[in-house]
RNA sequence: CGGGGAGUAGCUCAGCUUGGCCAGAGCGCUGCGUUCGGGACGCAGAGGUCGCAAGUUCAAAUCUUGUCUCCCCGACCA
């Protein structure tokens, strides 16, 4: 490709709304602008590099057994109220309606529809297992759309589904998803991480993430200090506290006037002490009843494992009525003293149990109590009761007694083990070979494309600019005409056809502009090798090659140099496995 | 959805407090010339109903109200 036929419109400024610096680079080096909250249109050389992305998922796709298929971006919505996932996405399911009032589901997922479809063929075991996959765009209506590509609304995913006739198939079938995207990152060249990870609203026993560790990612990552197990925020055990001891001088519970102060904060602050002294009376709801958890002051209650200790139920947060009802106080004054004759469920995490004293909420208005003492003026034991893990890790936690440590990561990846759940509501169910019908086990796999950019991008740049690796940077190298002799030119076009026909992806910046335009052009494109040619070095017939992420540059014969640039271009590859 | 901030030229922004002499700068863009190894320089240009709508006023980018959009923090979320 000619630099002079493409369209590759870098800017110098950094855009207003541009906040880390994927984003920024990506509006920079002229891969992509945006047209509204969350939505990004990609110019050649950033469709160029997703086509590369797309290109390595799909051959691993391929060799680990996938089938492609497409299924259409529009969905009907009857099929998301099957599974009852039209409720569960709520709002971030982007729905239209048509001009016969049907309502249609922009696809932010395809479990539905391949589940679907899925159904009305698969019939026997005997088709036992597939997999399909699709690489395509996909809709969610964010809340709040931001980090540009990292939480955009529109972006492209590879979503696969597995269908397998019992577990120990379902098993081999995750086991090689999970090989396959080991492949694809190393691939791509983003460090990752795999991390284990509840499963949400996909629903489903089993589930690995892929997380490429960086600041400006979104998830938080647990992992032991030797790194040998890893979780997401969601999932992270934790051990239970030492139990503190109960003073001896702790006199009865006490009723202390806290007036309108109804926050965590507040109350310390009224009362001079720290929330790790307090416990917090949350209330959920989940079909009718009521649950009351309770979590230390400075924890927070994790949902998934509230969710994990409610038996997978649906749970939300109960709303004002209720906590008066149930406290008969206002809202912050929940406690758990004497709350068990009015909840059906009180689930108290263990940090909570192993609580000497401690201060909470009197279940009456502008009230709280102090001196209290679990087990002896609450329950921990008891029909009603269970005393277990409900909070999310945080700095200090240990786990089997190893420390646990925090780090930020984008998620790149997620592999699910769905088992029946879509099968069964959706009636994809098979004759085995006794002739007996069962649903498939499924899996799902999903694979966020624009966010392998963006992450690389995150992982390698400079002051420059990009530095991508050679897999997935727009072109595998740059040649910059540093001038416009008959004699350099000539040298480009020989260098640059020998590379074309040696099969590198080769860019020939043939403008007419100053050199260092072109060279911070270069730089910014975060191609990973350069070969210069100007005055300085044609005279001795030379030409300089020059790696992006390197600051040294070699002299090299031109008539030499395709060969030893495309030397420099499978060494790079190969340290992706990419092969040539 | 709560809190905060911003909408003025293609981009980044100034001007707004104190209404008028106020449609501005830099970058980018067009033409000519000089340049040509790390985002050159000179000259000459093109380009904006100041987000939109009402209102106040002799007069509104500037004040008031409404509205839309965008960004950040939080909540929420494969």
């Amino acid at each position: 490709m000619r630099y002079s036929k493409t369209f590759i419109p870098t800017v110098k400024e950094v855009p207003a709304d541009a906040e880390i610096i994927s984003h920024q680079l990506m509006i920079r080096a002229g891969l992509m602008r945006k047209i509204a909250s969350g939505t990004y249109a990609y110019l050649p050389a950033g469709w160029k590099s997703l086509r590369k992305i797309m290109e390595i998922v799909r051959q691993e796709m391929d060799v680990a057994g996938a089938l492609e298929v497409t299924v259409p971006m529009v969905q009907p919505m009857e099929l998301w109220q099957q599974t009852g996932r039209d409720v569960d996405y709520g709002e971030t399911l982007g729905k239209f309606t048509d001009r016969h009032g049907r309502i249609n589901v922009l696809s932010p997922t395809a479990e539905e529809e391949i589940t679907y479809l899925a159904a009305g063929e698969i019939n026997s075991y005997k088709q036992l297992p597939v997999n399909f996959y699709q690489i395509n765009l996909k809709y969610r209506d964010e809340f709040r759309p931001r980090f540009g590509v990292l939480r955009s609304r529109e972006f492209i995913m590879k979503d696969a589904y597995s269908f397998d006739a019992d577990e120990q198939m379902l098993e081999e079938s995750y086991r090689k998803m999970y090989d396959a995207y080991c492949k694809i990152f190393q691939r791509c060249g983003v460090e990752y991480v795999i991390v284990q990870a509840e499963s949400g609203e996909m629903g489903g026993s089993g589930s690995h993430q892929f997380t490429v560790p960086c600041e400006n990612g979104e998830d938080v990552i647990v992992h032991t200090e030797d790194n040998s197990r890893a979780w997401n925020i969601e999932k992270a055990p934790v051990d239970p506290l030492a139990k503190q001891p109960t003073p001896d001088d702790v006199g009865d519970i006490e009723e202390v006037h806290t007036p309108k102060v109804g926050t965590i904060e507040a109350v310390c602050d009224f009362l001079k002490t720290k929330p790790r002294k307090m416990v917090k009376t949350i209330l959920y709801g989940s079909d009718d009843k009521v649950i009351a958890v309770l979590v230390r002051g400075d924890h927070d209650v994790n949902e998934e494992k509230l969710t994990q200790a409610c038996g997978g139920k649906h749970i939300e947060l109960a709303d004002e009525a209720t906590v008066v009802k149930v406290t008969n106080a206002a809202v912050g004054f929940a406690g758990p003293v004497g709350l068990a004759e009015n909840v059906d469920t009180i689930l108290v995490d263990n940090a909570v149990a192993a609580m000497g004293v401690l201060i909470a909420g009197a279940n009456k208005t502008d009230y709280h109590v102090k001196n209290v003492v679990p087990g002896r003026d609450f329950p921990l034991e008891g029909d009603k009761v269970t005393v277990t893990d409900l909070r999310s890790a945080v700095e200090g936690d240990t786990i089997d007694g190893d420390k646990l440590l925090f780090k930020r990561g984008i998620e790149v990846g997620q592999v699910f083990k769905l088992g029946t759940k879509y099968s069964k509501k959706l009636g994809a169910k098979f004759l085995d070979a006794e002739g007996t019908e069962k649903p498939c086990l499924m899996g799902c796999y999903g694979i966020g494309i624009n966010r392998i950019l963006a992450s690389a991008i995150e992982l390698g740049n400079d002051k420059n600019g990009m530095i991508l690796p050679i897999s997935i940077a727009p072109w595998e190298v740059i040649i910059t005409l540093a001038g416009n002799s008959d004699e350099i030119i000539d040298a480009g076009e020989k260098v640059y056809t020998q590379l074309k026909d040696l099969g590198v992806d080769v860019l020939l910046d043939d403008r007419d502009m100053r050199p260092g335009v072109k060279f911070k052009d270069a730089d910014i494109l975060g191609i990973p090798v350069r070969v210069t040619i100007g005055k300085r070095s044609i005279a001795e017939g030379n030409v300089e090659v020059k790696l992006r992420a390197e600051s040294e540059s070699e002299n090299v014969k031109v008539n030499a140099a395709a060969q030893k640039v495309g030397e420099i271009v499978s060494t790079l590859k190969n340290k992706l496995k990419c092969g040539t």
